[in-house]
DNA sequence: GTCTATATACAGATAGAC
DNA sequence: GTCTATCTGTATATAGAC
């Protein structure tokens, strides 16, 4: 592996687990086996290593749902409830890292979140379309505000989700409470 | 105001703002308009002044529940929601902080942290019994497990919550998500 | 208790040899 | 491309006068 890519790795696990200014530069260095200047030579600024950092890490991120065909509605939110939950528990420490990024109001490279949102938007906006086509079909009652739900089963999401990342207590895991979440949440919108 | 209270609320500000490390002492003591020496005379190492920060904001930090009476069981688990919410509200800059910390797997002062998960067990401990006494009562459908329903229900919270922290592009603000939830995850459970 | 002055360490960043 | 040596700033922390 050359040099650049050996930084850039080292970079990354660094970062996500001290964060940016507990990270230095001569750290970075001596876990990736070089010198400080190469760091410099290749980056140029620590700013811009953290930079190429995060485009890195938020490069694989997508949503596949090409597997939704041949479900009926409730049975497609239940599935992109998982997917959801899915994706996040194999990216626990770059989603963790981001969130963390989130909570601060300075040092948001806009491009790069506003990716993220945008990924985000399109989840959601995935769950309400197929509420609003569950109504349409006759598939789910009609009781509920698609967009509105849809905001709503994201949001438990993320209360799952962050809880875990706190070491809750728990007295109930996150799997127990993602199915509960799709009882309560989906499954009781069925029209029987 | 004595310099050792005007060093502490300083410090508290600039902590929650920029984080323990981006906070440098000579900042806090030109904002507190003090010498760099006399933080360490009062606090001797700037660890400490952290600790003694995290304990004053904690400090406030508890549950009062006096005003349930005369309200039935739906009625007294949407108050406890309400509460939750003002509480997180009135105190966003150390709530995110203090959430910020959890996310982090260092720098954790155990003391503290386990103060505030034990008033979240306790506030879940609060809507489970309340769950069970109305299920108890015919006021609730039996339809669900009390503790994991509680669960399910902080959970979303604090999926609200955290979508208000990273300033979330709302399609739907937080008290539009919160009176869902109320709908939704109380209402429903209602017996007719 | 509060200050100025200083010690010591390490950060980000540059110069220049190879 | 990669290194060693070095600059410069600023961090935490201490010494000692008042």
């Amino acid at each position: 592996m050359d040099a650049r890519t050996k930084i850039l790795e080292t970079a990354t696990r660094l970062f996500a687990t001290h964060g940016y200014d507990s990270t230095s530069l001569s750290h970075v260095a001596k876990a990736a086996s070089v010198s400080k200047a190469l760091i410099f030579w290749h980056f140029e600024t620590k700013e811009n290593l953290f930079q190429a950092v995060l485009s890195r890490t938020i490069e694989p991120y997508t949503i596949d749902i090409d597997d939704l065909d041949g479900l009926n509605e409730p049975e497609q939110l239940r599935r992109l409830i998982d997917l959801y939950y899915e994706f996040v528990t194999e990216n626990v420490f770059s989603v963790r890292f981001f969130l963390r990024l989130f909570l601060r109001e300075e040092k948001r490279p806009d491009n790069l979140f506003g990716r993220i949102l945008d990924l985000y938007r399109l989840y959601q906006q995935l769950l309400a379309d197929v509420i609003a086509r569950g109504q349409g079909r006759g598939t789910l009652s009609r009781e509920v505000e698609p967009s509105l739900h849809a905001a709503l089963i994201l949001s438990t999401l993320n209360g799952v989700l962050v809880q875990g990342f706190m070491g809750e207590p728990e007295p109930h895991p996150p799997q127990r409470l993602v199915e509960q979440l799709k009882t309560t949440l989906v499954d009781r919108l069925r029209v029987q």
